[in-house]
DNA sequence: CTGAAAGCGCTTACAG
DNA sequence: CTGAAAGCGCTTACAG
């Protein structure tokens, strides 16, 4: 059967039924109460001309689509993915769809989804932020209902987060505890540090927090800047390697940076954890499996979903309601990845 | 600045421009030409009064919306990720939004997604299909334009596929060039191969092909049923091993089923590739970076996704055009994991 | 190149 | 519980 021109309406079904658009649409919808009788006359009407409503219209009456956008700066790690999952089956749930942008790490991008939020096709959005200091949220005239999902400092937008300072501070004194001296991070530099990212300057100011406390100096030779992927993982781990520096553990600020990194220690011919502890963050589920075990940061994703379209839902149903504020809990996952203490890694004295 | 509750409309540009709401029109659309002076007018006055065209309106006008659907089993993977992550992009390179949906490898949700597309909320749906015969393509009857992705027997709508009988052959006789005879095949027994999931049947259809061409036999009891997901691929191997039956390579469907199955022979103190070879299938990021690093089967993902959007944009454009198949080229990705020959696994004699 | 009218398909007051 | 009217914001013929 071709696909039809154009497809049955209200009025049509209501014509085939004998009764008022109106009608149809109170069948519809569901709101107003209709008689067993014309209930029935007006589904079978419905099912016979293959009656579809036209969200597009009842968009424009109503300034709902039901649809809601998630943007994000790539879909393809193991965490955004994983949480792009969580979204959808959460927005599912509630009667919800969900439109995803990618950002690419580039705020025109991030501005452009907003932009399109505005244009009614989307009722609200949770925007995972590229950056802290020229995030969207701030040049925006007319923001749509945002919720922002990650450790941004911004007090005039909900949003979810969770302590990553803390956090931070955890996985370095778990490696500590563990024997660890010289811990590499492989999550950014101290001097980009606010300028940057909110989530790694958070997770950095943390190990900067525990290494104070336990009275170890900070060593910034074992601090690098990485792309939030497993190849940028290994190339930021060779980076390490190249340096020709003494190191004991590695923290990588996401689990796929971990798993680039423990790639490169092997091939390194580097033992986990006899010589060098790693540990990762987010506990996807690739990390119970990468070998050994990685030890890691956990939260429950779906937690951290469902309270994002909690905010949401909120935001979209009172525009004026006062600016909350989330953080879910999160845990240090240990696994093998980090059975200290670790024999360490000297490199070999220059020629 | 507080969100408006009524935002300007193309009237309120008129207005202030002192022109037309077709003259807006024609300046926000571009196609119709309109005079240098005018349109500064017009411009400018959409500027002041911050004016964000409603889409929903335009939908209803035109019947197009500018966004397709995109619905897969489970984001979440990483196959689906990188696949999903591709979409996404190609689609915003030509000005196209995308709506996901996971169907959960439920065919209700899979069908409800159809209907969800013929409210007219998407211009068209690229569908990764739950499965082979009970597809929803087949039960509906005013399909929108729908472009199938993944080996689905299916000829009544436009798909794009890579030919999984043969990259199944080629991953097997590559098995057993490395001196492999015994290969266990994470992905789907014999018996329900053709009524289950048709990607899964064709691939399990190639490796037995390969074993005729080879004279080998094929191994029922190396043949085993897998969740699609780093967790299954650990079951499934989990399983084999249970059988206790002698195995020296195993072929895992995905490679995310293969990373499940690297870390269940690791745990089992079983080398790779020294006892077994190990390899994957779709080639994702992750695969170069297990260890060993995984043979796989790859496919540019890229490409893959752009002859469906391609597929679709024409189907969009002409829904009485003959409907087509694109295949795209697999290749072979030979890496550590299956340097032969494998020593072989024996299990212990039972006691 | 610009304008006045009509309508896409739905739902919200307003009557009955 | 049901109906007739109006309008959400845009764009497509149709005139000028």
């Amino acid at each position: 059967m071709p696909y039809p021109i154009s497809r049955p309406t209200m009025r049509d079904v209501a014509e085939r039924a004998g009764v008022s658009p109106k009608t149809v649409s109170n069948v519809v919808t569901g709101t107003v109460p209709v008689s067993e009788k014309t209930r029935t006359r007006v589904e079978a009407a419905m099912v016979e001309l293959d009656f579809v409503p036209n969200l597009s219209a009842r968009g424009l009456r109503n300034g709902r689509t039901g649809v809601i956008g998630f943007a994000l700066p790539d879909l393809a790690t193991a965490f955004s993915a994983s949480i792009a999952h969580s979204v959808v089956e959460a927005a599912h749930a509630r009667g919800l769809v969900v439109q995803i942008e990618e950002t690419a790490f580039e705020p025109a991008r991030e501005y452009d989804l907003v932009y399109r939020a505005r244009t009614h096709q989307i009722d609200g959005l949770i925007l995972n932020p590229v950056r802290l200091e020229d995030s969207v949220v701030d040049h925006v005239q007319h923001l749509p209902p945002v919720v922002l999902i990650g450790e941004v400092e911004q007090h005039s937008t909900d949003r979810v987060f969770i302590d990553s300072r803390q956090a931070g501070r955890t996985a370095a004194q778990h490696l500590m505890e563990q024997g660890a001296r010289r811990i590499a991070v492989l999550g950014g530099t101290t001097t980009d540090m606010f300028a940057k990212q909110a989530t790694l300057g958070q997770r950095l100011q943390g190990v900067l927090d525990a290494f104070s406390a336990a009275q170890v100096k900070a060593a910034p030779e074992l601090q690098v800047d990485v792309r939030w992927s497993i190849a940028g993982g290994a190339d930021a781990m060779r980076e390490i390697l190249a340096r020709e520096v003494e190191f004991d553990a590695v923290f990588a600020f996401t689990d796929s940076i971990a798993v680039g990194a423990l790639h490169v220690l092997h091939d390194y011919g580097l033992r986990v954890p006899e010589d060098v502890l790693v540990m990762g963050f987010d506990n996807v589920e690739h990390a119970a499996y990468t070998w050994p075990p990685l030890t890691t940061i956990g939260f429950d994703h779906k937690d951290y979903v469902t309270a994002a379209l909690d905010l949401l839902a909120s935001r979209v149903a009172d525009r004026n309601a006062p600016t909350r504020a989330v953080e879910v809990a999160h845990t240090l996952i240990p696994r093998r990845s980090t059975q200290g203490p670790p024999r360490g890694h000297t490199p070999p004295a220059s020629p």
